[in-house]
DNA sequence: GATTCGATTCTA
DNA sequence: AGAATCGAATCA
């Protein structure tokens, strides 16, 4: 079908800002009916659910929407804000409700599906530098939520050596008290697929 | 009704 | 650079 291959299970199985920052130069995959789209993430984020003010899932908060972190490592937790779709990997143990938000990646693949998805006007360096972008430009919808990442059609691969990865403050988390300054966004120096901070 | 792990389009 | 606007899901 195609040259890539998905991770295999063990991948996930890391504490959440290991995986976080694991997670930086690899392939997010999307086999689509219009054709093969390949993304490189350059930028994540860690979210330490039970005890991060900022964490969907602050506090063991089971909802509908969270209860997919409560389950293994290696779902697709997509959530739906504003009129973006945001993409995250779950991690910790069954029952440890963390996860990784995919905040930005680097188009490799399918950059005319991409630019249709994002619409013709933008520059490419817009197509994929921020969570929601991404997901449009890759086609992920709600339709994901609670697929696996280890499996087609949308799947994490392999991808390159990363140069040098920086940490840094999460972005547009400002109501969450202390957590505002843990440094657990990860990203690739001097990418310029990386999302622009906002205070 | 208020808030949220955003993005786009306007105004200047 | 900053304000205004969009509006799904969730929680008060």
């Amino acid at each position: 079908m195609n040259m890539y291959e998905p991770l295999d299970q063990t991948f996930f199985e890391a504490p959440v800002l290991e995986l976080a920052k694991r997670l930086v130069g690899q392939l997010i995959v999307h086999e689509t009916p219009n054709g093969l789209i390949v993304a490189r993430i350059v930028e994540t984020e860690a979210y330490h659910g039970p005890e991060d003010r900022a964490a969907h899932s602050y506090g063991n908060r089971r909802t509908k929407r969270t209860e997919i972190m409560f389950d293994e490592p290696g779902y697709v937790y997509t959530y739906q804000m504003h009129t973006h779709t945001l993409m995250n990997v779950v991690c910790g143990p069954r029952g440890i409700p963390h996860a990784v938000l995919l905040r930005a990646a680097e188009p490799v693949e399918g950059l005319h599906l991409m630019q249709e998805n994002r619409g013709e006007k933008l520059k490419m360096k817009d197509w994929t530098n921020g969570p929601g972008k991404l997901s449009k430009a890759l086609g992920v919808t709600m339709h994901y939520y609670g697929h696996r990442w280890t499996e087609q059609p949308l799947f994490l691969a392999k991808g390159s050596e990363t140069l040098e990865i920086e940490t840094g403050p999460r972005v547009g988390i400002g109501n969450s008290g202390e957590a505002v300054h843990y440094p657990w966004r990860f990203f690739e120096k001097d990418n310029p697929y990386v999302s622009k901070y906002r205070p």
